[in-house]
DNA sequence: TCATTAAATTGTT
DNA sequence: AACAATTTAATGA
């Protein structure tokens, strides 16, 4: 098990391509931006990493700039449960960085990652500074709860087309992760592990959700045509 | 830039 | 879990 404060050992700043993939960067002041992009820092995450363990104090937020991560928990009785996976510009530990407290659940890398890191301070005083920051923070916040809510549909349903049509609407949530278009890239494994399916199962369930006319399934990726399908239809 | 080769991903059994 | 078929990425002329 490798230790999560060697993760931060190798990290650089920034390139400007990848300050782009940050969404409430647009929403600070030149000053308070400044300051932010300062303190970001990034770092790889290679697949099986854990950014974050139940537990654990927080030092920074986290938010992924290129790759895909696995938010899951671990209940009393010992079982993993995915809520949801975290796909480029989407930022987590929101909060438990707001009232410093420990990590509520795991972070573990799907694939190769990039991700960035904001410290707690610096996260600290950018709610106290910016009207921008703590909008979107407000935001990212309650959308944090619907998807929870809906993270727990999703884990009582038992018809696999509908888990994985569901679970592909959260990852495709405009509000959360702006930076996403309408394609996803994301391999049938990694879906597969994210909504806790075999592999068949979810290549079986895109096809179906492909010949509705939900999706369109490239290699290596997706595109979805009717969220609202995804979202709300029996498969 | 193009052709060849290796690696990754998909569709099936 | 294993297979072949397909797509992409990497390599080097």
């Amino acid at each position: 098990m490798k230790p999560e404060s060697l993760l931060f050992q190798r990290r650089r700043t920034l390139l400007t391509e990848e300050l782009d993939v940050i969404p409430w960067l647009k929403l600070l002041t030149v000053d308070e931006r400044q300051r932010a992009v300062e303190d970001l820092k990034i770092t790889d995450a290679l697949p099986g990493d854990y950014l974050c363990r139940t537990g654990r104090p927080v030092t920074y937020w986290f938010g992924v700039v290129d790759g895909l991560l696995k938010m899951s928990s671990d209940n009393a009785e010992g079982q993993t449960m995915t809520f949801t996976g975290v796909p480029p510009g989407g930022w987590f530990g929101e909060g438990t960085a707001l009232k410093r407290e420990a990590y509520r659940y795991n972070i573990q890398a799907l694939r190769k990652s990039l991700v960035a890191g904001l410290h707690v301070d610096t996260f600290h005083w950018l709610l106290d500074h910016s009207i921008g920051f703590n909008r979107f923070v407000m935001n990212q916040l309650n959308e944090r709860l619907g998807q929870f809510i809906a993270a727990r549909e999703i884990d009582r349903m038992t018809n696999p087309n509908i888990r994985v049509a569901r679970s592909l609407a959260a990852l495709f949530n405009p509000v959360l992760y702006p930076g996403l278009g309408t394609v996803l890239r994301i391999t049938q494994q990694e879906l597969a592990y994210l909504v806790g399916l075999s592999r068949q199962r979810v290549n079986e369930a895109l096809t179906t959700l492909a010949a509705a006319g939900a999706i369109e399934v490239e290699y290596g990726g997706l595109r979805v045509t009717d969220l609202q399908a995804l979202r709300s239809r029996i498969f």
